[in-house]
RNA sequence: CGCGGGAUGGAGCAGUCUGGUAGCUCGUCGGGCUCAUAACCCGAAGGUCAUAGGUUCAAAUCCUAUUCCCGCAA
């Protein structure tokens, strides 16, 4: 009879889900609590919302722990310390677990990163892939310590990044990797094939929360590929955007013409919406006006016509 | 009840404050001019003005309620 490992699981949103779920068939594991955030209000009503992770739980009769901050919730602390658990894994958890979460389980926490170690340590690394071109990431499974991405590399699988793919995309792609890798992971426990590896110092790179502001759009100051990334990187969250008459306008496609522009100048041709940067121009060809919907710029600019002119500001 | 914008021919928008004939830029269809065109000219079709009540001689416009869409914020 193989053994049978006690199992707490650390996660907050959507992306938590096919990992959380593999965990929940699989005939290894017995999944003795779930962590998650509390429910929150959200979107526009500002209604109350659970996380996804906590929806599944509750669907599946799964001992549920909704907390702000684990380390603080000695109630929460003292029954995880009673139910003899072999290891956390935790994904997309928007938490730190201190000395005395991590001490709790025998063998140790163990952290679901979406990026391939020690690259972009921290809470965005899909959208840093995106933004410096990456040609590939990965998903890294690792030991966690207290220092934030540093611990021992147990696993890692690596996942291409196409051209066509932009933040959603290769969410998407992670989102699922992430439930394979857990299987792989969970084969090498039950082998006792693990090795730990330790994270190259010297290749340490960070990966820092991606705020909405990350999104403006310096067009003057940029080349075809900056731009070009970032709104690869920022779609569909946080979006980019740069100002149309004081008017927030979002930016969702480009497309890269020969015309020449001097870096900033913008320019109305046959209806479409054009803007130099520093190295050629570009078409901002797929746009939405703040309060408006999503639209082509020559659909934007023909109901313009009724008003003003147009420029484009970069604050 | 977090703040705000919006719903008008197929698309994007004016018109609403100050009630009185449905308008603009496009698209579509037909014709013309072109070697030709995303060019230009002429003509045509196409709208229960989101829904339901109310006020009025008269409502896209004012009042009330409802539905849906979107930006901010989280």
């Amino acid at each position: 009879m193989t053994k049978k490992f006690n199992v707490v699981f650390c996660g907050t949103p959507d992306f938590s889900l096919p990992t959380l779920e593999t965990l929940a068939s699989h005939p290894s594991i017995s999944i003795v609590a779930v962590i998650t955030m509390p429910d929150r209000p959200a979107g526009r009503g500002q209604e109350l919302k659970s996380p996804p992770v906590a929806e599944f739980a509750k669907n599946n009769d799964l001992r549920l722990f909704q907390v702000d901050n684990i380390n603080k919730s000695e109630d929460v602390l003292l029954a995880l310390e009673s139910m003899n658990v072999d290891f956390f894994l935790v994904l997309a958890f928007a938490q730190f677990l201190g000395s005395r979460v991590l001490s709790i389980p025998k063998l140790g926490c163990f952290n679901i990163h979406t990026s391939i170690l020690p690259k972009y340590r921290g809470a965005a690394p899909i959208q840093y892939a995106l933004l410096n071109g990456d040609t590939s990431t990965g998903v890294s499974i690792q030991k966690m310590v207290k220092e934030m991405d540093a611990g021992d590399l147990v696993h890692f699988d690596e996942v291409s990044i196409d051209p066509i793919d932009n933040g959603e995309t290769l969410y998407n792609k992670l989102k699922n990797k992430a439930a394979q890798s857990t299987l792989a992971f969970i084969d090498k426990l039950q082998s006792n094939t693990i090795v730990y590896t330790p994270q190259d110092v010297s290749q340490v790179s960070f990966a820092p929360t991606i705020k909405k502001e990350d999104g403006l759009l310096d067009f003057k100051n940029s080349n075809y590929n900056k731009i070009q990334n970032q709104i690869r990187a920022f779609d569909p969250w946080p979006g980019t955007y740069c100002f149309l008459n004081s008017q927030r306008l979002k930016v969702f496609s480009i497309e890269r013409l020969t015309k020449k522009l001097s870096p900033g100048e913008t320019s109305l041709e046959h209806g479409q919406l054009l803007i130099g940067l520093k190295d050629c121009s570009i078409r901002l060809s797929k746009i939405q006006l703040e309060g408006k919907k999503v639209c082509s710029d020559n659909e934007l600019l023909n109901g313009l016509k009724n008003k003003g002119g147009v420029i484009i500001i970069n604050p």
